[in-house]
DNA sequence: TTTATCATGTAAATTGTTACATGATTTA
DNA sequence: TAAATCATGTAACAATTTACATGATAAA
């Protein structure tokens, strides 16, 4: 169960579900994501088996938050998480599916469409990962490695959207140019 | 509902329950994977919908075969999913979350072990990628470009996973390399 | 004779998404 | 005055995983 692991990650620092959310749309959205819905009973369950602490706080401009930490038992659990090594093969990546059997569209033209399609996304993608390493790069003076370990390790993964990021858009230029190549060949055989 | 449009790709040949689940293990589980007691109820629900026909087949090693094949139905539905544009922003990658918490495990020695065991799962994983691509460059004599559509685009996946583990291994060793100079310089703030 | 493969499924539990419900404050 | 943001949640549905249940054949 990544999700709880994942927020006893974050409540390390007092957050509320809807803290919670945002880091989510800020900082995890590239590998992670959760709605509100699931956020706010995990954390109710979580504070039942001792996972996290709650504490309401008054709000000048909405209504009451409701702040989790994470205890000691909680931050136990996280780092067995972390100590039982990477959990891996469990990816589900639909665009690749989607790839796969493209050859059902019959069409070349129809399949480089969906290609190109595929590439301006990761661009953009691309573009609001630099901006976030722009953004460290102006505010941590150290950056990339002489910053604090918490921000080091976020740093990583960032690193890493970076070059997933890049390597799909070659593939995508590299399929395109394949496809576009045989649409011009000869007529084969399907 | 991606597993739904993958059968209906599968199903482009008539296949059971069982090939079907093969098929995930042998192609597909680089991107996608399900458990039988997903895929038995969802072609039940898919006959019922219209999508797939079936029919029984004796088997002289076990028990009846159900036998499905998609209807056109079946592949206009396929198509119209492909056409939609792709399925993108749902991936979840659950190593990523861990490293991105790792500073909770407070030793960078056992940041580096999570790393280094991340990186041998990754290894093992491009053994069995160049494995397949050697068995169709052996098999398919045009390979890659000059064979069937339909093993061209599933090529482009295995292009595509490649890619992207060779990606993730030049991440790993850097990451190790930027763990290790910080670990081997004076002691930092938190 | 035990284990693996073939082949079907159901049941229960967990995880995740979409829709619904409320109500205050702030900005356009 | 309408829309966005703040902030909480529940309900219903959909998707996925894990466990259970059966029984034949083939190989070790």
């Amino acid at each position: 169960m990544s999700l709880k692991h994942i927020m006893l990650g974050m409540l390390r620092e007092p957050h509320s579900g809807y803290d919670i959310k945002k880091e989510f749309e800020k900082s995890l959205r590239n590998f992670w994501r959760a709605e509100l819905s699931q956020i706010y009973p995990l954390l109710q369950k979580m504070d039942d088996e001792g996972l996290v602490t709650s504490k309401d706080s008054a709000s000048d401009i909405g209504p009451t938050r409701r702040i989790y930490k994470r205890t000691a038992k909680g931050r136990k659990k996280l780092v067995a998480w972390l100590s039982d090594g990477p959990v891996v093969g469990t990816e589900k990546i639909a665009y690749l599916a989607q790839v796969y059997f493209l050859s059902d569209l019959e069409d070349d033209a129809r399949a480089i469409d969906y290609m190109q399609e595929l590439r301006e996304y990761m661009v953009e993608w691309l573009r609001t990962l630099e901006a976030t390493e722009q953004h460290w790069k102006s505010c941590e003076p150290g950056y990339p490695d002489d910053i604090p370990d918490k921000d080091f390790y976020a740093q990583l993964t960032l690193d890493m959207g970076l070059r997933k990021i890049r390597a799909n858009i070659e593939w995508c230029d590299h399929a395109i140019a394949r496809i576009r190549r045989r649409a011009n060949q000869s007529v084969r055989s399907a």
